[in-house]
Formats: C-alpha cells, structure tokens, sequence
DNA sequence: CTTCTTACA
DNA sequence: TGTAAGTA
C-alpha cells in the first residue's frame, strides 16, 4: 500500500507481455484499439506495459474467454472502477464474483441454444444481491 | 531482427 | 483474428 506505483511502470515489452499473458500481438493491440488497455509510447512508438496493464489484459482474456465481448468487458471496467456509481454498485465487485457471473450466463445461454447472448450486446447479469446491474 | 500501422481475407 | 506488406 505504498510500492503501488511499481505496478504502474511500464517497463515492459510487447514480447513479453505477449508470453506473460499468451495473447497475440494482435489481440493485445486489438484490445488497445478498443481502449480497453492503454500501454505507454516509447519516443520510437513502441509499445510498454506496466503490470497493471498485464493484470489487466489477463482480466480481458478471461472475459473473452467467458464469451464477454468487447461491449461487455467496457460496461464491467465502468462499473468496476466509477466512484459516480450508485452505492450499490459501488460495493466492489470482486474479479471472483464476476467470473461466477459470467459462468452462470454461459450457462444460461447455452441452456438456451442462444449464442447472442454471449456474443450480442444484451450483456445481462446479476450479482448474488439480485441487482441487475447492466443491459443493453 | 522486433515492433508498428494499415489493409485485406 | 491471422497475416502480408512496408517502415522505423
């Protein structure tokens, strides 16, 4: 609580961020392109991420991996960390709780021969309180 | 040789 | 997403 800021250097290369997360290149511009990770700029434009950038990125590919796509994995990163959010939402919600989420929608969807709503934009979910949070 | 951007499949 | 092309 007082070396945080040793995660937010960016000091690390595509090439390695490429093998501590197993995502492509491509995947990993893919995902910046779509501002989901924002790697720092070398003056020569080259890319360098910083721990959390990797946390971040492994957070990103277990949600696509869970069929959350692009849309989805935004409305989660809003609510994740909006301090305007309502209190309820504020009640952090933990990566653990997501994942749960995430796999109960899965389910549901496969229950229902329906691949849209893993894919589609109709993002869905509820956290055991029983708030919906999020649709679309 | 590695990374980057752009564009096409 | 993969990959080719032309750079930096």
């Amino acid at each position: 609580m007082e070396k945080e800021w040793r995660r937010s250097m960016a000091l690390l290369s595509m090439n390695i961020v490429m093998q501590l997360t197993g995502l492509t290149a491509r995947q990993i511009r893919y995902y910046e392109e779509h501002k989901l990770v924002l790697p720092a700029r070398t003056e020569g434009k080259q890319r360098m991420f910083s721990l959390d950038d990797v946390d971040l990125l492994l957070e990103i590919k277990d949600m696509i991996s869970s069929g959350v796509n692009i849309a989805g994995i935004k409305q989660i990163f809003e609510m994740k960390n909006n301090p305007t959010s309502t209190k309820e939402v504020q009640q952090a919600i933990s990566d653990a709780q997501l994942r749960a989420i995430f796999r109960e929608e899965m389910q549901i969807a496969q229950r229902h021969q329906r691949a849209s709503l893993r894919q589609g934009n109709s993002l869905a979910f509820k956290v055991k309180t029983g708030f919906i949070y999020k649709n679309q």
